[in-house]
DNA sequence: AAATTTGTTAACGTATACATTAAATGAATG
DNA sequence: CATTCATTTAATGTATACGTTAACAAATTT
């Protein structure tokens, strides 16, 4: 068995990206490095190079002598960021489908709309979140363009918490498994402007959706 | 005199930057961390912290024990960031164009592209480029997505090397000014479907060429 | 000779000490 | 009372020491 140690920095951000996502530190909140060190167990010098990478994520911002302050998402910054979401998928979902990919390569594509379809069944929407992200990942994945996904992959990061809370707020996602599949279907003909059309309209409905749902729980910051 | 010291972190990320732009650290070239240090007068500390950001930034990568390398971008990469350029402009070109912005908030564009037509008419290509970039910048300022507008900045950081390496390799860009200018027409008349349409193909069409021009002259990482 | 092992070196990762400086507190002044 | 200024405090920014470990070289074995 290899078990191949991590250096302090690196568990570090994975600790602290981790305690984000699960709001165990809260948005808006703030930290000083010296309490985050004891609370992951080592000295101060690896928690602030970690800060300083999460803060390049925009996951935190860091605020000399206010302390690390975890970044707060507004309906407004859901809506920017799902729109730079939506132009880059679209890119992604077009260039899959002019690919030309045989059935096979879009293999992680079925799998993740059969597993959504599943999860909605059942109502089970943490299931179905996870295959929804999945799906999204996959869709990126096919488009090949690096840059592209490591962009789609941040800005995911960013919204995710604001995601999560809208999870169970949000009708039944029945329409989206729907576009998956039109989706699905317009790259496995290799037909671009359909799979670009067809994801800019589901992309869209999300984002009109999830920022409603803020707006209307009033969740000024998630 | 309000003369307010910088930390020697945040010295150290920009003249790392600098030395990166102007190639002092050349593409593909590795540094150790003392080095450096020994470079910029200070301790490793904090470029050590300038490294991780600029890791981040995808200017250098950290290679413990072979030492920060320069990124160097290919014609692919290249290719893979002016789509990406290219999808996000377009959207703040049609945001912008939708927006409905007086003739008075669009008097920076203009006079962008007046620079750019008097330095194409003494093949200033330096001028031009800066022209060029400011225009650019001032478009997506006008799109009004911040989250936008940080990824093309560092796109743009990115690729600034290799468009540096192209400038003089290029046609006299009279064909761009054009571009611009048409883009600025409908942005001004609330176009939107045109200003994306019109921008796209300015886009498309410069990654085309710059991308054919790296590869005629095989700069392969630059 | 090729491959494996061992030893050496030097760069990194981390803790820590300390200097620096922004913020907070309280005193002094108008 | 509000304001300014000095003082204190505490968190950060930086240098540095040192243990750890990957890379390289030398030595040994097959």
């Amino acid at each position: 068995m290899n078990k191949r140690e991590k250096s302090n920095t690196l568990a570090a951000i994975e600790e602290l990206r981790g305690l984000i996502f699960s709001g165990e530190l809260p948005a808006d909140s703030n930290h000083l490095e010296s309490e985050l060190a004891t609370r992951l167990g080592m000295s101060r010098t690896p928690v602030r190079e970690a800060t300083l990478v999460l803060a390049g994520e925009g996951l935190l911002e860091v605020r000399p002598r206010k302390g690390v302050r975890i970044c707060a998402i507004s309906a407004r910054e859901m809506s920017e960021i799902y729109e730079v979401l939506t132009a880059l998928e679209c890119l992604a979902a077009r260039t899959a489908a002019l690919a030309g990919h045989p059935q096979s390569k879009l293999a992680s594509l079925e799998g993740c709309i059969l597993k959504m379809e599943q999860a909605t069944k059942i109502d089970d929407r943490v299931a179905w979140s996870k295959a929804d992200e999945d799906f999204h990942n996959a869709l990126i994945s096919l488009g090949g363009n690096a840059h592209l996904q490591r962009i789609v992959l941040n800005f995911n990061d960013r919204v995710r918490r604001a995601r999560n809370l809208t999870l169970h707020r949000r009708p039944l996602p029945t329409k989206s498994n729907e576009d998956h599949r039109a989706l699905y279907d317009a790259i496995l003909r290799g037909d671009g402007d359909t799979a670009e059309a067809v994801h800019r309209a589901h992309r869209t409905h999300t984002r009109e959706l999830l920022t409603a749902i803020l707006e209307k729980h009033g969740l000024k910051r998630v």
